[in-house]
DNA sequence: CTTCATGCAAAATATTTGCACGAAG
DNA sequence: CTTCGTGCAAATATTTTGCATGAAG
């Protein structure tokens, strides 16, 4: 098990190679989520939008949230209860430990359980397109 | 990794043990909630029960659910993009693989996977209060 | 009887969409 | 120029809640 290292993709040569159009809104929005270590939801980037270019609205994060996610440079989160949460592709695949008490998030990487993942999914006739692991846990005392 | 085996527990009886008022639409509820073998959601426990007694409300329905959940007797899922749907608790623990194609849902169990995840927590400095692991996948050609 | 659950309608939350206008290429 | 993106407001989807009434124990 290895925490996972951060790194910048660069969003707007991924937009630009996707052929989509590099406005104002995006370059404002994209740049929030390369600097983001943490896991904002569309109305934590929408703030943080906001006090760059205050004319910026939400739709316009909701969409390029969804834009992004379909290219596939970012991921979309549905931790328990909240709404969904972003996060950055592009660096390596890890999991999530969620903080019941803080709502910190903690990112890991199991290869051994990615292993089993496959396996089980083969057993039962199936290939995994993609899965989801989160632990909710306490911090121990 | 073993598939589950459905067993079916006395809601009513988890009911009174917590002090619970047996209504006519918790029973009715509880009842479709014991013969389903899906994970249905809010609304389609609705129209089951609805199909019994069309008096039975919507908010009935999220009353009850909560209130199972409470107690334990339910567990509740929010797969991807959907609405959060049920299932009852009281079998053997087990995680879910969901076909992409068509919405269905595997269930399976795998103690390894359960281990490594006490280990990862475990390293993290945290104690795992639950966890929640979904497989998505397509069926192998 | 007293407490609690219900149905209904309205509210709250999260997200999407239609439309007219403005900006990107 | 032409296409596409934007803000805004309204719509949608899911879930929760206030309130007056009715049922459970």
């Amino acid at each position: 098990m290895t925490k996972t290292v951060i790194h910048k993709p660069n969003y707007e040569e991924e937009l630009r190679r996707a052929g989509i159009r590099i406005t104002r809104p995006r370059r404002i929005i994209v740049g929030i989520l390369t600097e983001s270590e943490d896991h904002p939801d569309a109305l934590e980037i929408f703030r943080r939008a906001v006090a760059i270019d205050s004319s910026i609205s939400l739709s316009t994060v909701y969409r390029t949230m969804k834009l992004l996610e379909g290219i596939g440079a970012i991921h979309r989160h549905a931790f328990e209860g909240g709404p969904s949460r972003f996060e950055q592709a592009g660096g390596e695949h890890h999991d999530h430990l969620i903080d019941i008490d803080t709502g910190d998030v903690i990112e890991f990487k199991s290869d051994r359980i990615e292993q089993l993942q496959n396996e089980i999914a083969r057993q039962l006739g199936y290939d995994i397109v993609h899965h989801r692991l989160e632990l909710y846990g306490r911090k121990r005392s």
